[in-house]
DNA sequence: AACAGGACCAACCGCGCGAGG
DNA sequence: CCCTCGCGCGGTTGGTCCTGT
């Protein structure tokens, strides 16, 4: 039986307080993030590491981009997501300013009962046989996903603007080739455009991360 | 105005993995 | 090797807000 985090003695749960956030921005902005288990007796806080690391990653950090997902985002969430299936942290990977955890409630929220309501299964991206489509990017029910016509487009029309994945991402085909090996339809060309704006965000954002991405901006 | 049900989202939990001893 | 520990991830929960009746 593993052991709990941490000492469940004297540790606060539930939403966190103004004063709380602000201990731990203080401790960050002095110390820099890491070393979770430390944080939070060093920053004076009653709470467990893995609470305060996830408090700063999704909440308090200075760079997250709040409010609902353009549809450039959506988009781009929907593609990856074809991709990668639930790999949240990978996904937000690829959107500046958005969180695992935020990727991850949208999907839930927003765009999985969307996808429903568009007769698309949300955990295949396929077509519902017998469902009536109202996207017009698909036409084949059932032998097609709906990310091959859109990562299709995108590769089509940003032939200067692409993202080239290297060995993570070949590592992250490998495991959904194997996944998929009897059914994949997936054009697994991982060329992916995104907005050439972000492009320095997302270098920066890259090597915070080992998310080992070569971006040709 | 009051209530119920649904939607949203912050936070927790447990597991897997890698590093270090 | 094996074990322990810390970190990161994905799934789930529960509180709050919103909307319809």
């Amino acid at each position: 039986m593993r052991k709990p985090c941490c000492d469940k003695e004297n540790i606060n749960k539930g939403a966190w307080s103004k004063q709380e956030d602000q201990k731990l921005i203080d401790y960050i902005q002095v110390h820099g993030e890491g070393c979770w288990g430390s944080i939070p007796k060093a920053a004076g806080l009653y709470r467990c590491g893995k609470s305060c690391r996830l408090r700063w990653l999704n909440y308090l950090r200075p760079d997250i981009k709040r409010g609902i997902f353009d549809q450039d985002e959506e988009d781009l969430v929907i593609k990856l997501h074809a991709l990668l299936g639930n790999r949240w942290a990978l996904i937000a990977g690829r959107l500046p300013g958005r969180t695992d955890n935020e990727v991850k409630n949208y999907w839930n929220s927003h765009i999985r009962r969307k996808l429903i309501k568009m007769g698309i299964d949300p955990n295949n991206h396929k077509l519902h046989k017998g469902l009536p489509s109202i996207n017009p990017h698909v036409s084949n029910a059932g032998t097609s996903s709906i990310c091959d016509e859109a990562m299709n487009k995108d590769i089509n029309n940003n032939s200067n603007n692409k993202l080239s994945f290297n060995k993570s991402f070949d590592a992250m085909r490998k495991i959904e080739a194997s996944k998929n090996n009897s059914s994949s339809s997936l054009n697994l060309d991982l060329t992916i455009a995104l907005p050439s704006k972000d492009c320095e965000s997302q270098r920066t954002r890259d090597m915070d991360t080992d998310t080992d991405i070569d971006l040709n901006c």
